[in-house]
DNA sequence: GAAGAAGGCGGAATCGATAA
DNA sequence: TTATCGATTCCGCCTTCTTC
């Protein structure tokens, strides 16, 4: 297995939108000396407030989704205006971002951070603007390609798609691969699955998977997914995409035994437990109409009705409901009974080896 | 109107620039 | 080279929005 490629840290919701690292690009692009790292910063959120505050006027994004509000771009600005000098309110800056006592100075810190983070996947993330502030020749080839301020072009998407694969081919393939299979499975969250399939497949033990992380960074995933139309109807990567990934050695033999994986990981487990989590699903909810329709036996129901429902055999009955037992009994308050109140004289279940005809269940 | 999802936000942890 | 200290990065809480 290839050492996988992947981006460790993503920040919603700054991260989220892509077009931000062009604007830096151009932002170095019109500098003409090179800026040492301790003013890049601050220079470059001068520059966003002030260019952000003139597209503002022409158009408003789609969705603001991490780009600062309208509102705080307005109401910033008007406070630069009021200092009425560049120079002075760069050397305030660090004070108002340290204290932040007033509504515009939170603007403020908020909206520097946002520029953080957008410097950030420029330079860290995407390698666009060099280690001495200079645009890479993939910054320059950006700021080759002419587009809307906000929208991201096709040419555009096809550049940030190669990006995203240099950075973070593993997990971000791995991502749609997980969309793909949330669908077919009809999964409201394939969350734990993923970080099942990145720790024990990926063998990547960066995520402590009782941290929000993964998650977080998945959502962040997700919109570059979206804004770069990455996926078809069908939850496919298009085939626009498929082609750049084959157009390239390196990217083509990662795909491939990234597939590898994952085809071994659904077949590995991951469909019986998935038969499992569906016939867990039709057992509880069969067991809370009985619940409501029969005649109360103090929560208990019989099995036996229950079985009958799920149209399923006495053998891999009897096997769904001692996994369902082990695996369900510290989330829910489980008890089994071997009474009844007429002679029953079917056959009982087993588990932990009390022969047992009843059940209750009781959230927690 | 409750529950769950999404998004905004504050601040702590960590990193790295600077100066000795 | 290392200690210091402030800037940057990351975490996840809490409010707001959405859905049932």
């Amino acid at each position: 297995m290839t050492e996988p490629v992947y981006i460790a840290s993503l920040h919603r919701p700054f991260n989220q939108q892509l077009k931000p690292s062009k604007w830096i690009c151009t932002f170095v692009d019109t500098l003409d000396k090179s800026i040492p790292s301790s003013q890049i910063l601050s220079e470059f959120y001068y520059y966003l407030i002030k260019t952000l505050n003139k597209e503002y006027q022409k158009e408003l994004p789609d969705a603001f989704n991490g780009l600062p509000s309208d509102v705080a771009i307005n109401s910033i600005w008007e406070y630069i205006q009021n200092i009425n000098s560049k120079k002075e309110f760069l050397s305030e800056l660090p004070n108002i971002i340290l204290d932040r006592k007033t509504v515009i100075d939170k603007q403020i810190y908020s909206t520097y951070k946002a520029a953080s983070y957008y410097l950030n996947l420029a330079k860290d993330k995407f390698n666009l603007i060099s280690p001495k502030n200079t645009l890479t020749v993939n910054g320059k080839a950006l700021l080759e390609i002419k587009s809307n301020f906000f929208r991201i072009s096709q040419r555009e998407a096809t550049f940030y798609f190669e990006r995203i694969l240099e950075a973070d081919f593993h997990l971000f393939i791995t991502h749609c691969l997980f969309i793909k299979l949330g669908l077919k499975y009809n999964l409201k969250s394939v969350i734990a699955e993923q970080s099942e399939f990145i720790n024990d497949y990926l063998k990547i033990k960066h995520f402590n998977f009782t941290s929000s992380s993964l998650s977080n960074y998945n959502i962040v995933r997700n919109s570059w997914v979206e804004s770069l139309n990455v996926l078809d109807a069908k939850f496919n990567i298009r085939r626009n995409y498929i082609e750049i990934i084959n157009s390239n050695v390196k990217f083509y033999e990662w795909y491939n035994e990234l597939l590898l994986l994952f085809k071994k990981f659904e077949n590995e487990g991951f469909k019986e437990k998935m038969a499992f989590v569906k016939r867990k699903g039709m057992f509880l909810k069969i067991y809370k109409q009985r619940l409501k329709k029969d005649k109360n036996d103090l929560g208990f129901i019989n099995l036996h009705n229950i079985k009958g429902e799920m149209r399923i055999s006495a053998e891999n009955f009897q096997k769904f409901l001692v996994e369902f037992y082990e695996s369900e009994k510290k989330n829910r308050n489980i008890y089994f009974s071997n009474t009844v109140n007429s002679i029953d004289t079917r056959e009982r279940f087993y588990i932990r080896n009390r022969p047992v005809i009843k059940i209750k269940i009781k959230d927690k």
